[in-house]
DNA sequence: AAGATTTCCAACCGCACCCCG
DNA sequence: ACGGGGTGCGGTTGGAAATCT
């Protein structure tokens, strides 16, 4: 069974979306609000599968999407988001109102990957921001990505290497993991002392596993509850140990750039 | 000017999780 | 406890547009 899939077999139409079909899935939506994307087509009129309507509204007619011009201040933030988080788009587009997890993956891919990466573009484009070609200019370090196949993301936890910034640290916040976007609001870092934490913490505990342009495996970093449902990749299964990407066992090089991490934490825990 | 090549991004695909009966 | 429907997620694809030769 193909669930959640569209069969072609079964008729429906694909491909690009016309305005007239915008216009019946925005009226629809207007008038019955959302859910029930299983029956939505058929009561919008719209012969299109369930999956199509749903991304078509997130992707694109949802109120307050912002499309293209991403600012430097949001480049910035992707990736740093992606520098935290790896691949999970929909925890980035969270922390950047308007945005689409469909659009920061595009413009990961097409602007920001090279240029995280050492690779420059070979030709300017637009919606990549200036100075993208000057070689030198990228961020070449090896970033930690922590890929998860989680169920709720409630703690990210690094120990050792951090008695002299532990103190920086506000409380963290009590995380709230009865929903996605609760859950999403309260992903936060939390720094302790060794020893490690156990995991299996009230059947929070998930499976994830790390990938890394290393291969090195310190348990310097602890990960639990980490509430992504992505595809666990090699690591599946593995306890919740992380590669560092560095030596001295923090997430991003540099002192400078420690303290833009702690800042990052302390804000995410502001206000949650 | 026109064909070839590259790049972008909307849309699709398949998997995983949540919820409810 | 289990199965199925509903939904969300990240990875991938393919057509269109842009650029190059």
């Amino acid at each position: 069974m193909m669930r959640g899939s569209c069969r072609p077999e079964e008729g429906v139409k694909r491909g690009a979306w016309t305005s007239q079909e915008d216009k019946l899935l925005s009226e629809y939506i207007a008038a019955h609000g959302l859910g029930r994307w299983r029956s939505l087509p058929k009561n919008a009129g719209l012969n299109r599968c369930p999956k199509s309507c749903r991304l078509r509204w997130l992707n694109y007619l949802r109120p307050g999407i912002k499309r293209g011009n991403i600012t430097e201040e949001e480049e910035e933030l992707i990736i740093r988001l992606h520098n935290l988080l790896g691949n999970r788009w929909s925890l980035i587009a969270g922390r950047l109102p308007g945005r689409t997890d469909n659009e920061i993956k595009n413009y990961w891919n097409t602007c920001l990957r090279k240029k995280a990466t050492g690779e420059f573009p070979k030709k300017h484009h637009p919606r990549c921001s200036a100075g993208d070609e000057e070689p030198g200019g990228g961020r070449a370090t090896a970033s930690l990505v922590i890929r998860t196949k989680a169920h709720r993301c409630t703690r990210f936890v690094v120990k050792n290497q951090v008695a002299d910034v532990a103190s920086d640290l506000p409380e963290p916040p009590i995380p709230v993991a009865s929903d996605d976007s609760g859950f999403r609001q309260n992903l936060y870092l939390q720094m302790v002392s060794p020893p490690p934490l156990e995991f299996d913490v009230d059947g929070f505990f998930t499976h994830h596993g790390v990938q890394n342009s290393s291969s090195s495996t310190r348990g310097d970093y602890y990960f639990f509850g980490c509430g992504s449902r992505a595809t666990a990749g090699a690591g599946e299964g593995e306890d919740a140990i992380a590669d560092l990407p560095d030596e001295d066992g923090f997430l991003i090089d540099g002192d400078s750039e420690r303290e833009d991490l702690l800042q990052f934490l302390a804000a995410e825990s502001v206000g949650h």
